[in-house]
RNA sequence: GGAGGCGUGGCAGAGCGGCCGAAUGCGGCGGUUUUGAAAACCGUUGUGCUGAAAGGCACCGGGGGUUCGAAUCCCUCCGCCUCCGCCA
């Protein structure tokens, strides 16, 4: 959510930021309903100030006179009342105008209408040449008895899976060892709740809009599955007032992250690339309204995300979102994409996020600075690693002619010092 | 699931329906004193909206109601605690 001073005092810089972004939004409606709300305000103020001052006056009036003076005080509070339900209906509403007003994108942040028009920032590493057919990741699990989609799709639908044997203590390796690089680069760790109140889902940006993606309980909780532990983290300190000495917080946060994938049906249907549910370790930074130190933490989380792709050898790129396909509360991101031998291509794994105080503004998230003065937080976030899409990109790219997959040096601590998973193929 | 209790400022903790945006203590900040520190003493210390300012308005878990007037009364929701039951 942005200020709506800023709004008031930037209109052409907000519908730029919108059309950038290909958000249709009447900023034009928003601004007047302003008007007329902070107009009537200073009338309803002006009224409550005058009861207020009457039923002062009977308080110290003599009790003879109360009575008549109540009748007479009595005849503003109707006006009143009609006024100030009106105010809050407008406010309402201005609120839900507010919500949908889209975060300006950066310069930086190329134009573009989809994810075709991203533009390309770096490339790590050389996709293998195998001297082999290479097998896709389902037929690397079948040959393992390392995936089952036909049992997941049974008891939870598609897109559910169960993980066997290796494959499954492959998932817990590389969630520990994202977590234990994180912890060891400052980031404190955190248990997270996963179901959380949808105005939580409003606070971090992904409701109102994205309601279709996320699963909801039912009416009697108010509950949603979050799609990621960036949610609950970053709402930890929601309605807060931190000192600016305890920042930057640098959190990170192993969870389950649930998605419906909602109008993707027919979408990376084979295999685990799209899936309802997986393990995710998150990096969540909330620090000063300082442009430059988020841009600074921005680099950095990048950094952390690639430092664990390429302790696990794995060929990435890195993508500069374009406006169109950046969603409404990113000042900009960066999407880093792992090379998928079965995809001939490389495959988003990661997504970081600056957000400036779009989303702490939202979640009344504040600090006070050296000068004691009360500001609005800022956030950002990225992935660490996926579990689902990370496994796959491992045992696609570290697969041998034998069948087996190779694992990298930086795991193997956590697999009892295997170097290769799976049995040999006859 | 049943019975009861409680939610007040950073924390602790008062608060008769009007004099309460709210006592007091602790903590924080500034100062006096001190070679320095501690102690003591003095002052100061919530957030938002509006306004050039003075000021005005709102907020005592959330929402609604009663009343001329609500932190204080009523309803409801949320949260926490205690006891009983049930399950792990």
């Amino acid at each position: 959510m942005l200020d709506l001073k800023f709004i008031r005092q930037n209109p052409d810089v907000v519908k730029a930021g919108a059309a950038k972004k290909r958000i249709a939004i009447d900023l034009d409606k928003l601004l007047e309903l302003d008007r007329v709300v902070r107009e009537e305000g200073v009338v309803i103020d002006q009224l409550r100030s005058e009861q207020n001052a009457k039923a002062k006056l009977i308080g110290k009036a003599a009790p003879e006179e109360r009575a008549r003076l109540a009748e007479e005080t009595k005849r503003g509070k109707a006006d009143l009342k009609v006024r100030e339900d009106a105010q809050a209906a407008r406010e309402a509403e201005l609120r839900q105008l507010l919500l949908r007003v889209p975060n300006v994108p950066a310069a930086e942040v190329p134009e573009g209408r989809d994810d075709s028009e991203n533009v390309e920032v770096k490339r790590w590493g050389e996709p293998r040449k195998f001297d082999f057919e290479p097998l896709d990741h389902i037929a690397i699990g079948e040959l393992h008895d390392w995936i089952d989609v036909t049992r997941g799709a049974r008891i939870a639908g598609s897109r559910n899976y169960f993980l066997k044997g290796d494959l499954s203590l492959l998932e817990g390796a590389v969630m520990r060892y994202a977590l234990d690089l994180m912890v060891a680069r400052g980031f404190v760790p955190l248990s997270v709740p996963t179901l959380v109140r949808s105005e939580v889902m409003v606070g971090t940006g992904y409701f109102p809009g994205g309601e279709e993606q996320a699963y909801r309980c039912d009416e009697r909780d108010d509950l949603c599955l979050v799609g990621t532990a960036e949610v609950p983290v970053t709402a930890l300190h929601q309605d807060e007032i931190l000192a600016h000495t305890e920042l930057p917080k640098k959190y990170v946060a192993l969870s389950s992250c649930y998605r419906r994938e909602a109008g993707t049906y027919g979408k990376d249907t084979r295999g685990l690339y799209r899936v309802h549910q997986f393990l995710k370790v998150e990096q969540v930074i909330v620090d000063a309204a300082d442009p430059a130190k988020s841009l600074a933490h921005h680099h950095d989380i990048v950094k952390n995300a690639e430092d664990v792709l390429q302790s696990l050898q794995l060929p990435y790129r890195i993508v500069n979102v374009c406006g169109g396909d950046l969603g409404a509360p990113q000042i900009q991101k960066f999407d880093i994409e792992t090379w998928m031998p079965s995809r001939k291509n490389y495959g988003e794994t990661h997504s970081a996020s600056r957000f400036h105080e779009y989303q702490a503004r939202r979640l009344n998230m504040r600090y006070r600075d050296e000068q004691g003065t009360v500001r609005v937080c800022h956030t950002l976030n990225n992935t660490v690693a996926a579990s689902v899409r990370m496994l796959i990109a491992l045992i696609e790219n570290h697969q041998q002619a034998n069948g087996t997959v190779w694992v990298p040096p930086v795991l193997r601590s956590y697999l009892g010092g295997r170097e290769f998973l799976g049995r040999p193929r006859a």
